[in-house]
DNA sequence: GTGAAAGCGCTAACAC
DNA sequence: GTGTTAGCGCTTTCAC
């Protein structure tokens, strides 16, 4: 790293002019070959590597995408481990042990799905886990590295979300298609839990459902209790009526609702047909752990739904019946909408809702 | 984005230099706070948002750094999915269905860990998960963007590395530390597993315990298998004597083993005690749903065990034993390590292990 | 097929 | 405190 080498390096060494340089390296049919083969011979001997900002500069074009999702506010304190000095493994028993949760399945399997639409258009993703109060600073900062942005419903303000979004194309992920002029890419949230609920209470007979909710500000589960709500108009059920929880979307969350509810009397064995519909996946496995360890029976002493569709609710023990929602069509969908409007930028707002489906499993057969 | 206004805009604006705005946005208190208004008046007017790439470019320091991971060569020819113009959401029964299975669940905390440090230290965080043959193409490319990268080891040639190292620094994730200039970051993968086939061995009695390895590029399934042959010896066990099997770090690898395994009858009810010892968790999870369906108890007829500490181990029926390595932490450190250099360009090549803990479970108590 | 030269939008001395 | 002025390292006409 001791001199970083630039074209003009190149250039010197091969005898040729900086344009023919950046020519060998853009397009390099348009260069002679005996021409090409002497600058690549030095690109090789110097170490040169392009500067991406330099040629994102001139050519007006990062190819790079954002994508911005909300952060662990915790987990940031602590400094990196140090190792500890001695090489021994330390042997424990693990008495209920879970690593850090995993809750962001979601996370992962968009910022996948982003990834890989991204690498098939040719461009580069930039990802930032936004928290605290830095959050509206760091958006502005990589809304200025980048060709364009997907970022979470309700992450940001719909001020800076409209000022970024003079710059470049913004998509707003998992939100409602709302009266603003971003695009829009979710899922079939409220159908989703209609359908389910809908099924749960025709199927089993289930006449007081309880739901567990996620957070308050999650626009994914403004819409899912609201599909819930409606399936229970629609059979004539009365809301008032049930008993309802809120749960954070995480397993520990699911747990802690869970047995608040069993604690209630909402939940016992052989209490005739109850039924627990999770606004998420993780809810309902941690819904599932309660239950197990209180000796409650699922399916036969209560239902348990989740939604999302995450690899864990397929592996539990009994198999989570969830509403499937697209995670990775959802990032790839939300790349695939900055691009277009790159390509096209006279394009109206686009509103895209991914379809989900029931998918019933042990847990709500 | 009609005109995306420059600095040159807000200055005219605000009647100030091109100085002051960048001063304003910069080092605020160096500008009077009337100007300082005035500016930033004009910011929010014109919808401004500075250029991460001229900024960059003049301050030689993008305040990036890359994480380049490889790609499944998979999931990428099909184009996005276009919703279904209805409205319905299709009710089906999951007969195995799994979506895709998240194989990347060591990727997706490794790149938690990174995103984390990076945010603490300022910096914005690249990724890159590679395929094909433009892996070496992507990485060069990267490279040009950022200060530094993190690469996963074995995923692009040393030449390459090499070249890029000579511009930013370069640090290698999960490979033992070899005799080259890179800093390195990784778990402590031998002796975890030398521990826990020790204990498997001793505790256990276990006298032909199988080894499911990964793949055979992956640094990691070296050293863990290396790990496994040292327990060996030391037990006095001849390894040609053993059944061994090679997965893919995939839990559909897992079943695939554990599926020749038993048809090979290595695998049976009551028929001694068994061990299988897998390179990973997911591997160890795809053998935990055969033995299940054939109806061989575990850890009464076959112990198991895995390696990585995933989340999905930790709920598995039964329980995974496994060896726990900080996934998190190992991005985290990537970062640490790359940020330490460019604080201190002089320093020697750094070589980080990271602790291990076998934690016992269910599948092998 | 190749070179000269004009920016791209910003930061950072250096003056005033 | 604020303005002037060089670049930063590339791409891209436009000549030749």
């Amino acid at each position: 790293m001791a001199k970083i080498p630039t074209v003009y390096d190149v250039a010197e060494r091969s005898q040729v002019s900086i344009a023919t340089v950046s020519r060998v390296l853009r397009s390099p049919d348009a260069v002679r070959e005996q021409t090409r083969e002497r600058v690549l011979e030095a690109v090789r001997f110097l170490g040169y590597v392009p500067s991406g900002n330099a040629r994102a500069l001139a050519a007006r074009r990062t190819n790079v995408i954002g994508l911005f999702f909300p952060g662990h506010d915790d987990l940031d304190a602590a400094d990196v481990v140090e190792p500890s000095s001695t090489g021994d493994v330390p042997v424990v028993v693990d008495d209920g042990f879970v690593g850090q949760e995993t809750e962001n399945l979601y996370f992962d399997e968009v910022l996948r799905g982003a990834e890989i639409e991204a690498w098939r258009r040719g461009f580069a993703l930039m990802v930032a886990a936004g928290r605290g109060a830095s959050r509206e600073a760091l958006v502005n900062d990589i809304a200025g590295r980048v060709d364009g942005l997907a970022v979470l419903a309700r992450t940001v303000s719909d001020d800076l979300l409209a000022h970024v979004a003079r710059r470049i194309p913004v998509v707003v992920l998992a939100g409602s298609e709302r009266d603003d002029d971003f695009d829009h890419v979710s899922a079939s949230n409220g159908p989703g839990m209609r359908t389910l609920a809908s099924y749960v209470i025709e199927k089993h007979g289930v006449r007081e459902p309880i739901y567990i909710a996620g957070p308050t500000d999650s626009p994914d589960d403004t819409e899912r209790h609201e599909g819930f709500r409606e399936a229970l108009r629609s059979a004539g059920i009365a809301e008032q009526d049930l008993v309802a929880e809120r749960g954070d979307f995480t397993r520990e969350g699911g747990r802690a609702a869970a047995e608040r509810l069993v604690a209630g009397g909402a939940l016992t064995v052989g209490g005739g047909r109850h039924a627990v519909i999770c606004a998420n996946d993780q809810t309902a496995l941690g819904v599932l752990d309660v239950l197990e360890a209180r000796g409650i029976r699922v399916p036969d002493d209560v239902l348990v739904t989740g939604f999302d569709g995450i690899a864990a609710g397929a592996h539990s023990r009994p198999r989570l019946t969830t509403v499937h929602q697209p995670m990775v069509e959802l990032g790839r969908a939300a790349v695939h909408a900055i691009t277009a409007r790159l390509d096209d930028p006279t394009l109206g707002p686009q509103s895209l809702t991914l379809p989900v489906r029931v998918v019933l499993r042990d847990s709500c057969p």
